[in-house]
RNA sequence: AGGCGCGUAGCUCAGUGGUAGAGCACUACCUUGACAUGGUAGUGGUCGGUGGUUCGAUCCCACCCGCGCCUACCA
């Protein structure tokens, strides 16, 4: 008894298949069967491949009509019985009633024909999975043809060899693991093809099928002496389309001549592409290249992840979830939008669920973001994961930056344009020392991100630079220094910082955000002393030794940064107007904080609005306070101030500092950690304990007076 | 079935063996002379679960749960 989901299939049936081991049939082995309805003979083999415990165990084989019993037929050498015609109707290999039925009444006709024998046992339900075609849907059938293979181990080895040996590496270098997996199961690549458009295969026959390949008809005559009374037909199948792809590293530069291209361009440096591409063309490219150039195509493979929407699916026309860049560029309104994703659909049933889906995502179309902020956000999510999932908000974040950059740029221009510059660093301002010192740190930041393909972190240091230190920081700081009428040296000193810093972090950015740095560089530069060129597309890329460390300036400026974030957050929890201009008192303040008191008071006072700033030598009025270091930030209360609001502010704090205390205190409580753990560690660990009660002590000591009132 | 990968703030994602990060969203205040496509401040996380290694794990290892992709197959 043999089970099966193709009754039809019997009448192509050249043995019954049990398993070696199986005691209940071993002893049939070599013994035949009659098959039913066609009343052959066929031989009972022994076979690994037949699961016992699976239906009754013994399987029939059809060589001709499934893969795995193509392989059992091989190993047994039966014969490969053809039962179909191209269009799957039975053949005259079926019997008279059964020729010309298609498969599937062919199927139910079997089941009848076997039970009117009385050799049906039963009929049960079973599920599978069954291989369908992919534009038709009809269910395909294993078939036999005849069609051209690439012998693949040749041209497997030397490729797989040159990713082991580091001639080519993939990044991340992770997926030479799936490269391997592949390359090392290969099998024969079937490059026949039956579609009616691509590269026809170079193969004639005559009328007695006999083959002759060449270049065309005119090359295989000459070369095989076959005169015109020859007939030849081409194959009909065209080669697989990625047969003709992985010639193209070298077919686009004229190979086989030696041209002066190939020669230049053979082999590439880097080959940019998805990860499901792999197989497809990677991997051939290399086999290809290997075989025909006798060198790897390329010697880097960078992966890129795949570009999904904002559930997680791939983008595709048949699902209408497609975005188009074009679309975030230049924005579109929702009608075009539905219009565009419901045109082109393969499946037109679906156009009402992309409808809907299209509305209820973009109600109001898609505004227009811009080529420079569509492309920021695509260097920003090219991080190492192998989905991007795509989303709108990100876009809109980075179309906010480049306005940021945009508006940066017009403070220079106004406060530079027209003005004089200092020709040399002289009379640079701490500030102008310390951007410079920042420059030099995210050109660094950058230039080793974008050699190591982290596009993402190369944009987050952009990003991070121009709004959060030059922007938010820089710019503020030469405020009062260029607003009042101050020292004229230092103006020209600033001004020659602001546009020189701009003009370097714009060829920084000009890989990333191409048109708004172009756009901005044609004027910025025309201040600048440095460069001639006019594009900035022929301007050299950044170096950090341009730009001086400055490791005091950072320190200042973190100091003041403290200190003026710390006025801050008191006015912005105490509810304190940022128009008022409010005192200031510091207390315990070191040799060091008065002397930077001193030093720094004017930007402290513009950055933070601060009415004044006293050196405390009494006891404090009961003020808000913020912490720098040992001295205290105190702003007095007197009517601006409210202490059960500064007391809960002041209770927050500490709870976090006594957190943080306790953690390390603990740690450094154990014994094991002190023994074991880097000095550096125990020794910041320590250091941090003091600090933290330090702090706390201060804040309970302002706790206790604000408390008292 | 095999291979690869993912799970970190409401969302999209970085990150590190030594006190958890960004953008967006959210809350409060602010049209101050580059910018409201903005500014200032703030809220928000037992880093999927359980064990193990370690002085110490979000990170390393094992197993489990959930999700995804690729390849092969399913009498």
């Amino acid at each position: 008894m043999v089970a099966t989901t193709r009754p039809e299939t019997l009448f192509g049936d050249s043995a019954v298949a049990v398993h070696p081991k199986d005691e209940r049939f071993n002893h049939l082995v070599g013994k035949f069967v009659e098959l039913p309805l066609t009343g052959r003979r066929i031989p009972i083999i022994a076979d690994d491949y037949v699961d016992p415990e699976f239906g009754s165990g013994c399987v029939k084989i059809t060589p001709a009509h499934d893969f795995n019993d193509y392989e059992v037929g091989l190993r047994h050498d039966l014969p490969k019985i053809n039962i179909m015609t191209d269009d799957a109707t039975m053949n005259e290999n079926t019997p008279e009633q059964f020729v010309g039925m298609p498969r599937e009444e062919a199927r139910e006709a079997a089941v009848a024909a076997m039970e009117a024998l009385g050799l049906l046992d039963s009929v049960k339900d079973h599920r599978m999975m069954v291989p369908r075609g992919d534009r038709s849907s009809a269910v395909v059938e294993p078939y036999l043809t005849d069609q051209w293979y690439v012998k693949i181990e040749p041209l497997a080895k030397p490729a797989i060899e040159a990713v082991e040996t580091g001639r080519i590496k993939f990044v991340p270098q992770n997926w030479d693991k799936t490269y391997f997996e592949w390359m090392r199961n290969i099998q024969d690549w079937c490059i026949s093809r039956q579609l009616w458009w691509g590269h026809r295969i170079p193969a004639w026959y005559d009328d007695n099928g006999n083959v002759y390949v060449g270049y065309d008809e005119a090359d295989v005559r000459t070369e095989y002496s076959l005169d015109d009374s020859v007939t030849l037909t081409q194959d009909e199948d065209v080669l697989d389309t990625w047969f003709s792809s992985a010639l193209w590293p070298f077919s686009t530069q004229g190979w086989p001549e030696k041209t002066d291209s190939l020669n230049m361009f053979y082999p590439g440096a880097v080959l940019v592409t998805g990860f499901d591409i792999i197989f497809f063309w990677v991997a051939r490219m290399i086999m290809m290249g290997t075989k025909f150039m006798d060198d790897v195509p390329f010697h880097e493979v960078y992966i890129h992840g795949l570009v999904k929407d904002e559930n997680g699916d791939k983008m595709s026309k048949s699902k209408g979830n497609v975005l188009d860049p074009l679309d975030l560029i230049d924005g579109i309104d929702l009608e075009s939008l539905v219009a565009k994703r419901t045109s082109s659909m393969m499946q037109p049933h679906l156009k009402k669920r992309v409808e809907k889906s299209t509305r209820k995502k973009f109600p109001d179309g898609i505004p227009a973001f811009g080529t420079d902020a569509m492309r920021f956000t695509f260097a920003a999510l090219a991080t190492t994961g192998r989905d991007i999932r795509f989303d709108l908000a990100r876009v809109e974040g980075y179309r906010n930056f480049c306005n940021k950059l945009w508006n940066a740029a017009r403070y220079v221009l106004m406060n530079c344009e027209d003005k004089a510059l200092a020709a040399s660093s002289e009379h640079q301002s701490l500030a102008d020392r310390w951007i410079q010192s920042r420059l030099a740190n995210v050109i660094d930041e950058v230039r080793s991100s974008m050699e190591s393909y982290r596009f993402d972190l190369a944009a987050k240091s952009i990003y991070e630079f121009i709004w959060h230190e030059y922007c938010d920081w820089y710019l503020e700081l030469t405020k009062p220094i260029l607003q009042n009428d101050g020292n004229v040296d230092a103006q020209k000193a600033t001004r020659h910082t602001l546009v020189h810093v701009l003009e370097s972090v714009l060829r920084l950015s000009h890989p990333v955000m191409p048109f708004i740095t172009a756009e901005i560089w044609a004027r910025v530069n025309t201040l600048t002393d440095i460069s001639s060129d006019e594009s900035i597309m022929n301007a050299s890329f950044p170096a950090s030794d341009d730009w001086t460390v400055d490791a005091c300036a950072e320190t200042d400026i973190e100091w003041v940064k403290h200190f003026v974030v710390g006025i801050r957050n008191i006015r912005g929890e105490m509810d304190v107007s940022p128009a008022k201009p409010v005192p200031v008192l510091c207390q315990d303040a070191t040799k060091e904080d008065q002397d930077r008191l001193q030093q720094h008071g004017d930007l402290l006072t513009a950055l933070a609005r601060l009415e004044s700033i006293t050196l405390l030598e009494v006891d404090p009025p009961p003020a808000a306070t913020a912490l720098l270091g040992t001295m205290k930030i105190l702003v007095p209360m007197a009517g601006i101030i409210d202490p059960k609001a500064e007391l809960a502010r002041l209770n927050r704090q500490i709870e976090k500092l006594r957190k943080d205390l306790a953690q390390n205190r603990n740690k450094l409580g154990n014994e094991k950690f002190v023994k074991n753990a880097p000095p550096e560690v125990v020794e910041k660990a320590t250091q941090l304990v003091a600090e933290l009660a330090a702090s706390i002590e201060q804040l309970e000591a302002q706790i206790a007076i604000v408390d008292s009132l």
